[in-house]
DNA sequence: GTGAAAGCGCTAACAA
DNA sequence: TTGTTAGCGCTTTCAC
């Protein structure tokens, strides 16, 4: 099993290494005849191109790298579920995928790209302010952002349209007669964080229902039952009359739907519930939650493709927003009439 | 921004390249002089090791290839944290790692090792008969599967220990009292097909459920509500003593906790339940519920670490097998006195 | 349509 | 403790 080299077809097939390597990356055009044998060569000796060589000889890795920042309070199974379907679509173009976990990712990212391990970048889970941003604006790595930074001039982003998102739940719970509403966001030091995530959804939302003239409140939560018990209980203590309610954070999604019946609120008749999720979560939850998508597989092969754009010389628009899609499923439903 | 090389280095620091390459990889010993002035040296040139001619030169890609096929009924969301696992674990060990998500796995494994762009292979969720599995026996790439294949011999593999999982939720339920007990399994074609993980997590249930003298029973479920329904209708219409449910397919878990308090078994009081899933998984459901644990990220940094120890030329035990961690949480009590 | 030859940036004998 | 030298396997001018 020892290793099979260029200069081994050649010899085999009876013409140069240089025909070898046109025959094999399609530059310049070869006869029908010394291309057969190349290729019968290739096939017999079962040779296998070595990407290191390639990578330094032509400059180009051939690699995209995705980094994902792991400090702490990150939602892992969404992330990397988006990460998988960039693999999945990178390949499809033909890259192979460099996968930078760890916490130390911006150094990560300088040694990979600067070492032509990669020639091109995809940041998952970028922040307002974010190191990695300025270290992909030094150099001149191709790029994509997944998520947005406080500055994104001349960086190419994507992100989930989180303001939209927001007023979509507003419209939605409008549109079924809603006039009490709250969103229940995500914990506390999310907010103070301003990671631009919630504090974009919470925005949509809350200016969507005032101009659809609804009362909308807002209280974060920790996402564990005890912590939804509590924060339910704050909002109908204090605003019994609440009837809308949508769900920011993941966890609390189904501790919402089965504290609200023990408050006397039956789903969907007496309150409507809309989470902000991935579809597969919405359907696992009894009753099925009107959800937002959080669409993994969509947002990673769009990524994927604005990078592998970049590589093939394509010049990417800014920032593409994913825009709001509300499934509407059991947990909502038009207003009981006022006193019937 | 053009690449600094080691010979920059070397001529900046005033010394050959060897030395340079010898300071960076410490395969010698440097005056602590030199060691200085060549430290110096590369923080003022910024410079990064090219990674493709380290491979090239060195024979080592310090890559480690994690393969996961996705052809349709896989539950993407673990596979995906078990991979972000091993990403993590194999940086901190100073390995890149390649992610070849895809349909054709066997022959990008094959391109990536023969290719030399990978010096170690991490196979996930092998199943009984995995076109993989010859791949990797055939060249001697070092190798760690996920899963076991029908004939493991040779090959370091880490997998559940679904047999004792099986066992261990027989064995909770028997020491609660119950002795009319089912498992409701994932769907009936994961059966048909014999993945081995289903097929294992059942007999051992089975198996201990006769050792503690319970009367055991199956039925496979697709999931979705309506099927767990009528699971569950199925399920207590034949057997209306049962009270103890083991739940396997993940998406049923939280149609089977609201379902039996709709079909007259309050849980855990009348009912105990107990799945099989992730503790993240577990805690988000209400009553939280009992579960034997999936753990992700153990799997993965296992499975690098297994990696990464044949690299260094350790020598690696055949098959490892996580075992059984039970936790008990709201969803499973012991039996009422008969007739109290 | 095909070859010869000069590297790409690094490592690792071998020498000193 | 340090330097010289010869590649690793591939791409790519330049010449035929």
């Amino acid at each position: 099993m020892v290793l099979v080299t260029l200069a081994d077809v050649a010899r085999r097939a009876g013409v140069s290494p240089t025909t070898v390597s046109y025959v094999i990356n399609g530059k310049r055009s070869i006869s029908e005849a010394t291309r057969e044998r190349v290729a019968k060569a290739i096939a017999e000796l079962g040779y296998h191109p070595h990407l290191g060589a390639k990578a330094l000889a032509s400059r180009r890795s051939n690699v995209i790298a995705v980094t994902v920042p792991l400090q702490g309070d990150k939602h892992v199974p969404l992330i990397a579920e988006i990460v998988m379907e960039v693999a999945v679509t990178a390949r499809r173009h033909g890259r192979n995928v460099l996968l930078l976990t760890g916490t130390e990712v911006v150094d990560d990212l300088r040694g990979v790209t600067m070492g032509g391990a990669a020639d091109a970048v995809i940041l998952m889970d970028v922040e307002l302010e974010d190191p990695r941003v300025e270290q992909v604006r030094g150099t001149q790595v191709p790029s994509v952002l997944m998520g947005l930074p406080a500055d994104p001039s001349g960086l190419v982003c994507l992100d989930l349209d989180c303001v939209g998102n927001g007023a979509a739940c507003a419209d939605h719970l409008a549109d079924l007669g809603h006039h009490e509403v709250v969103l229940i966001g995500e914990s506390e030091i999310v907010y103070q964080r301003h990671k631009s995530f919630a504090d974009r959804t919470l925005d949509g939302f809350m200016r969507r229902a005032a101009e659809r003239g609804m009362n909308a409140h807002f209280r974060p939560c920790e996402g564990t039952f005890e912590s939804t018990a509590g924060t339910l209980a704050r909002i109908l203590g204090e605003r019994p009359g609440t009837t809308g309610f949508v769900v920011l954070h993941q966890a609390a999604i189904p501790h919402v739907l089965s504290l609200l019946p023990q408050l006397g609120r039956v789903v969907p008749e007496d309150a409507s519930v809309v989470a902000v999720c991935p579809d597969r979560t919405a359907v696992q939850t009894s009753p099925q939650v009107t959800n937002v998508a959080v669409p993994a597989a969509q947002l990673g092969s769009r990524a994927a493709e604005l990078a592998v754009a970049q590589l093939e010389g394509e010049t990417v628009e800014g920032v593409t927003l994913i825009g709001p899609t509300l499934t509407v499923r059991g947990s909502s439903a038009p207003m009981r009439a006022p006193r019937a």
